[in-house]
DNA sequence: TTTATTCTGTACATCGCTGTACAAAATGAT
DNA sequence: ATCATTTTGTACAGCGATGTACAGAATAAA
């Protein structure tokens, strides 16, 4: 019925996630981003309708692939603390190995978005809040197998929140090989939420 | 011998700090700031040199008058982890306070700076591992105290400086009255850095 | 008063970004 | 083939930022 986009929409949100990522969302313009796609402006504001919309389904396609996601995987032959401790490990060695220093890209956008922008701000804060429902519903499981002593799973969820934006930002000064990992690894230790892995 | 300049100029690093602070390095556009000050453009750059020059200057001024230059205040009437704790309480109370939500000035420039600012990634850098070893120290203090059982420094301190960042963002998104702070004592009990305070 | 020095204002030429508006192009359906 | 719809390219008019260059203003010292 209607002419044909000549560029794959998808692929570009994914291409565009990682310019956000990289480069952050103010220093991403609609120039710019629409030169990284080798389309025109015109066509950028009718394929996603403004950077704002952009980032929103960006920030969306993220949590789903993200590393509360993954460390959904809780069943019943793994405990949830070796489930946490284990994403948090490998998110330790992602970070380490990433030569951009890019962090957790809901995290370092919050500088740039809180009390900076009016419309972005509460997708990013509903991002963070839903994070933090699903670590209180983790360490609830976690509580009730014994795993975990018994404690408030809201300020649990919350450190560990806390411990997790700090590491996306001392990821991108502290280089050093193995020492974001330590850093984990102490953390969780001190939690009560490590659990032991065979790390290779 | 010289014309004298027609503007304060210790004065205009701290409001130009604030500004920064508050609306992130790269927002402030020097433009915008000499606007600030009242000065044009060219008085600008006579006295700042640039505004990554200013920065650094910002950044100096800042360790000094940070959190952990008020930490530094570890006598012998005063346990060391009370200090911290102290410390870290007053941290909290002000970034609730701060309606423009403007975190911890370094922390938040980490994200602007860190692979964008090739002058000013070392010296964020050098800030950043000058706390670190601040914060050794004072732990080394606590440990031959016997208020801390023995540890690796190094790792306990960065461990404290990840949660410290953790805080600086966290407090933008988390404003629920007293929140925060439950975060921070609870991340510092289970640090083991935790000192009975009374906190009116 | 002259001189040296420093600060300040104006101007320059360039560049990138913004959002919209409009016409042209390309397709599917009738 | 015509129509409706959507995408695309071009253009507009404006704004603000950049760093430098140069002339004029203001002062202290000689």
């Amino acid at each position: 019925m209607n002419r044909p986009k000549e560029f794959d929409r998808d692929g570009a949100v994914v291409v565009l996630m990682d310019e956000i990522w990289e480069h952050g969302f103010d220093a991403c313009s609609v120039n710019s981003m629409s030169q990284k796609l080798g389309i025109t402006r015109s066509s950028f504001y009718n394929a996603f309708g403004s950077k704002e919309k952009l980032f929103a389904e960006i920030l969306d396609i993220y949590s789903e692939s993200g590393p509360s996601r993954e460390m959904f995987e809780i069943n019943e032959s793994r405990s949830v603390l070796n489930s946490i401790t284990e994403k948090m490990f490998e998110i330790c060695r992602l970070q380490e190995q990433d030569k951009a220093c890019r962090g957790c890209l809901a995290a370092s956008s919050i500088q740039e978005i809180v009390k900076k922008n009016n419309e972005l701000e509460p997708v990013l804060k509903s991002f963070f809040n839903q994070n933090i429902q699903y670590f209180e519903k983790i360490i609830g499981i976690a509580i009730k197998r014994g795993e975990l002593e018994d404690c408030d799973t809201r300020i649990k969820a919350l450190s560990l929140q806390n411990m997790m934006v700090g590491l996306s930002e001392m990821s991108k000064i502290f280089r050093k090989k193995g020492e974001l990992w330590s850093i984990c690894e102490h953390s969780l230790k001190a939690l009560g939420l490590y659990g032991e892995i065979e790390h290779g």
